[in-house]
DNA sequence: CAAATTCCTGCACAAAAACGCAGAAACCGG
DNA sequence: CCGGTTTCTGCGTTTTTGTGCAGGAATTTG
């Protein structure tokens, strides 16, 4: 990995999360700390991030307000995405629905995997043009302006012909009798196909989500493979879910 | 090999993959190590890439792109976008490419405008979402992350079912002799296809780029309706563009 | 105040760049 | 066809750059 292309990673992980541990950095890029504070160190010196004990901040994070957390349950989301990304092997392909947990996870892709990722959504998918490693595939049609993602037959088609590996559903809703559920029409049917075209079916839930439902059904519980939040597996919520054959993270 | 043949086929990979190693390419060309830094330094006075130690990037890594045109030379871009969005009416199917000349058009959009926009460039996109009353279809396939845009076959075939009003399309050179040309194969592969499918085809080129070429050639100038730069329509440098029967604006 | 991180400095080693040079190929004007 | 020039390429050698490692100093934290 070239020198340039290490420290755009950095400054776009600053710029996405607020703030970087050089411990969890070094791991993400297989360096040593050294090198990451040397880099740290120019880029403090350029101006692009704020230099502190332990890692660095961005700029923007020096004004008022504290926005990472509570305000979107971002933390939560972040644990989830840590699960989900474990999931995830070099040279998977890989189907993900649009949604802020997606997103997230997205964000937090370390820098070496190597997979194809597809998807209408177009946040995702900004994302994932930023990863040195991966591949992207957007899926096309009409663009619903206020989901953010391609919906419509031809989406549905394309996704159809793929056959892939694994699939993470960003879930609204999840109980024992309705499954998941969802309340736009469109962004079912785009679901559904997603989970018909992949070997896997993973769906990430805040727990906040967990025992809810909304008016349209996506799929029964027995079609869902695995099912991540940030509560541990072992949690009484979970139990019921972990009877009904569905593994846990 | 030949030299321009060569720096035509980095040119290629730093286009698609974002970054080249020197190492790889040496393997890969089966040449010794100084003519590749030589060739990329050659491409890095021209401003094609940017050279870092160990090989070389794309543009899109640097924040902002500066072209050689030390103040982005927005104000010319943005005359030509008035320019050319007198040429769009109510209910009209509009095709674009990408690019930054692009980009100022989509900013520059009337709100009242209802169209309908197809595009497979994520920037140009984006900007139409965001716009109340427009229409927006998103050509899918593989994303080239250097461009910004969807290459491939699927978007090729998805490209030729539609039957466009009106084309724009970013120029990057045009001259007498060899029409429109680009350096991105598969840039120029959409750019054909996106001809095919309009009525009427307007190209977008600020005036630098006029009386320049690249080495792949898009389309003869007869096959072009409409020529808009920044300049006025009875510029000497445009009069043979007038004489060729082509509408300069 | 004591333990644990993290930071800094100097150093060593490897990879890549720069430089000068020489042989080979292409170009060109008689 | 030919001798001279230019361009292109590859090979050593030297210089620079990037990276990791070991130690001791500085800091956070409990």
């Amino acid at each position: 990995m070239l020198k340039k292309e290490r420290q755009a990673y950095i400054l776009h992980q600053v710029n996405l999360h607020n703030k970087v541990l050089s411990s969890s950095l070094c791991i993400d890029i297989n360096v040593s700390e050294d090198t990451i504070r040397r880099d740290l160190q120019e880029l403090a010196e350029e101006g692009k991030v704020i230099k502190v004990h332990g890692g660095a901040l961005s700029h923007s994070f020096n004004d008022v307000h504290f926005p990472s957390n509570g305000v979107y349950s971002q933390h939560q989301k972040k644990t989830i995405a840590q699960k989900a990304i474990s999931l995830i092997d070099n040279g998977m392909f890989v189907l993900t629905s649009g949604g802020t947990t997606i997103l997230e996870m997205a964000r937090s892709l370390p820098p070496q995997l190597k997979a194809t990722f597809i998807s209408g959504s177009i946040p995702a998918i900004l994302e994932y043009m930023h990863h040195p490693n991966i591949d992207v595939i957007l899926v096309g049609d009409r663009i619903s302006k206020n989901s953010k993602i391609t919906v419509g037959t031809e989406a549905i088609a394309k996704i159809k012909q793929v056959k892939a590996d694994i699939c993470f559903l960003g879930t609204n809703a999840i109980d024992l009798q309705h499954g998941i559920t969802d309340n736009d029409w469109e962004v079912v049917q785009l679901k559904k196909a997603m989970m018909e075209s992949s070997q896997k079916v993973v769906c990430l839930a805040i727990a906040e989500k967990v025992n809810t439902f909304q008016p349209i059904q996506i799929a029964a519980l027995e079609k869902i493979d695995i099912l991540i939040t940030e509560l541990p597996p072992d949690d009484p919520i979970l139990k019921p879910y972990t009877d009904a054959g569905i593994k846990v993270l």
